[in-house]
RNA sequence: GGCGCUGUGGCGGAGUGGUAACGCGAAGGUCUGCAAAACCUUUUUUCGCCGGUUCAAUUCCGGUCGGCGCCUCCA
């Protein structure tokens, strides 16, 4: 498969290290907060990521992190850790604000449909190892003391910044920061962070160099080493780490092992609420429970994802949410037809589903062009829309779906076939439209209806559908 | 100031050196007991602007204007 590789800036073709495993990892949540749907949007893209290479002939380690620690707020260097601020703020401690959010993000998962990795490691139970990676860098030679904790010398490295093409010698700190002046560069970062002498931490551990914190940028090298191995196959993360978290990441663990961190680096872009970013800083994040209190179903946010790009940046809108839903809607009003073969034309074939199934493989395994799948999707269900399924190739639709939602993960196999009595409504009603008695056909119609079941009345006999989430209230107020 | 992304029809959003997927919406028509669906037509002589290369550019190159991101925790 192809994918775009940040290390060359181009799209390069795609092949694991072992012949018999991928090895991925992505970058994961921060839980000191609800994840936003721009945070959402990067899990999502994560996950087609992996569903891809999961349909690669191969099999996928995946590791995702959940950073629990060590995140600052304001300054990289100075600032006080995001959970420590959010622990402070609630009254309770970091542990249980960590573990909260956690578990909400664990359900947030779930809610969209994403696999679970192999392994989410939590950066507090991984302290050693990444104590370890320091004693490594110490001993090479790549670390050094100041009063609040142990830094890297990022000259030491000698293609600090490569990837992001980072012009070391012009890199001015923002105005808006003050460095530590006892640091030898501006692009050096903390290692090991010492606890302040003032305050009681709630994480904190002991070491060698003092009491204190591991930087942030140390648990995703540290983590990855253990779970995948020195040089990894993908690191996956958002677009907004090339130039410090990633870039310090490979200047660690390269300096660590001395070999290559990760072959290939996939980076997800932002979306844009109004033009502008979603951040926590800006108070504009959308959560899923958003999603939820306006009727909509959230694995429309999934559909969302899978219509741009993973490179471009997209534009989230509540109206391009709801047509998200409507057409996610469609998709599943074509897999009611696997409850109702009855079509005698044979148009909709096992070769006809076979060659789509081909055309939607090759466009997912180049770049994850995923607008491209959606779109020969439609294509399916516009056959299916107009010829039906015929109970001989029942079953070659239902393999396609499966393929389907084991690449995009809708859930188009998820729904349960409706109930006998309803299907015998169905038939009376039929019944009644061969008597030319509308009004009996037209009251078991309006019946169905208030069951959330629509009719289609076909050349080939009444086509049953249904319609997603709450839709006996609609979303009216969605308007941006 | 540095680095990077981007500018496509009403909206969203793909894509290609030879004349624009797909979704949503809109208009007209065929069909239909009605509704829905389906089908046909329209909704762009057109891909920010100006040059260059080419038989041919939306697609390559240069310039220019605009939008956005990162450089500070962020997906």
């Amino acid at each position: 498969m192809k994918l775009h590789n940040t290390l060359t800036r181009k799209v390069e073709e795609f092949r694991p290290l072992s012949s018999t495993n991928t090895t991925v990892y992505t970058c994961g949540p921060t839980v000191y907060d609800f994840p936003h749907i721009g945070n959402w949007f990067t899990f999502i893209r994560y996950d087609i990521l992996v569903r891809a290479l999961k349909e690669n002939e191969i099999s996928v380690s995946w590791v995702m992190n959940i950073t629990d620690v060590g995140h600052l707020v304001s300054d990289a260097d100075d600032g006080q850790d995001k959970l420590d601020k959010a622990a402070k703020k609630t009254g309770k401690t970091a542990w249980e604000i960590a573990e909260y959010f956690t578990n909400d993000f664990i359900d947030g998962m779930s809610k969209l449909n994403l696999l679970t990795p192999e392994f989410m490691p939590k950066a507090t139970d991984h302290i050693k190892e990444q104590i370890d990676l320091i004693s490594r860098l110490e001993k090479n030679g790549f670390t050094y003391r100041i009063s609040d904790g142990i830094y890297y010398d990022t000259s030491k490295f000698k293609n600090y910044g490569k990837m992001a093409n980072l012009d070391i010698g012009n890199l001015k700190a923002s105005t808006r920061i003050t460095v530590n002046p006892e640091k030898r560069s501006p692009t050096d970062f903390a290692l090991w962070k010492f606890s302040p002498t003032d305050i009681k931490r709630d994480m904190e551990w002991d070491s060698h160099w003092g009491k204190g914190f591991p930087g942030w940028h140390l648990e995703c090298s540290a983590m990855s080493m253990k779970y995948l191995g020195d040089t990894i196959d993908i690191h996956s993360g958002g677009i907004d780490h090339i130039p410090i978290h990633h870039t310090n990441e490979i200047a660690q663990s390269e300096a660590a092992t001395n070999k290559q961190f990760s072959r290939f680096w996939v980076h997800m872009n932002h979306i844009l609420l109004n033009e502008e970013k979603i951040s926590k800083s800006l108070s504009n994040g959308i959560t899923l429970e958003d999603i939820e209190k306006k009727h909509m179903p959230v694995l429309s946010l999934r559909m969302l994802v899978l219509e741009s790009h993973y490179r471009t940046q997209a534009a989230f809108t509540w109206t391009s949410l709801m047509k998200a839903s409507l057409r996610l809607e469609s998709f599943q009003a074509m897999s009611d037809h696997r409850w109702q073969a009855i079509s005698k034309d044979n148009f909709v074939n096992q070769e006809l589903l076979r060659n789509y199934q081909e055309s939607i493989k090759n466009e997912l395994f180049n770049d994850l062009n995923t607008p491209k799948v959606l779109a020969l999707l439609s294509k399916v269900q516009e056959d299916v829309d107009s010829h039906g399924i015929a109970a001989k190739n029942h079953q070659h639709f239902i393999d396609f779906l499966d393929y389907i939602d084991r690449i995009l993960g809708l859930k188009l196999l998820s729904s349960l076939d409706i109930s006998v009595s309803h299907k015998k409504l169905i038939n009376d009603r039929e019944k009644s439209r061969l008597n030319k008695d509308w009004n009996a056909a037209d009251k078991i119609r309006d019946e169905l209806f208030s069951n959330n079941i629509y009719i289609n009345d076909k050349v080939h006999g009444p086509i049953w559908y249904r319609k997603l989430g709450d839709s006996q209230t609609p979303a009216v107020d969605v308007v941006d």
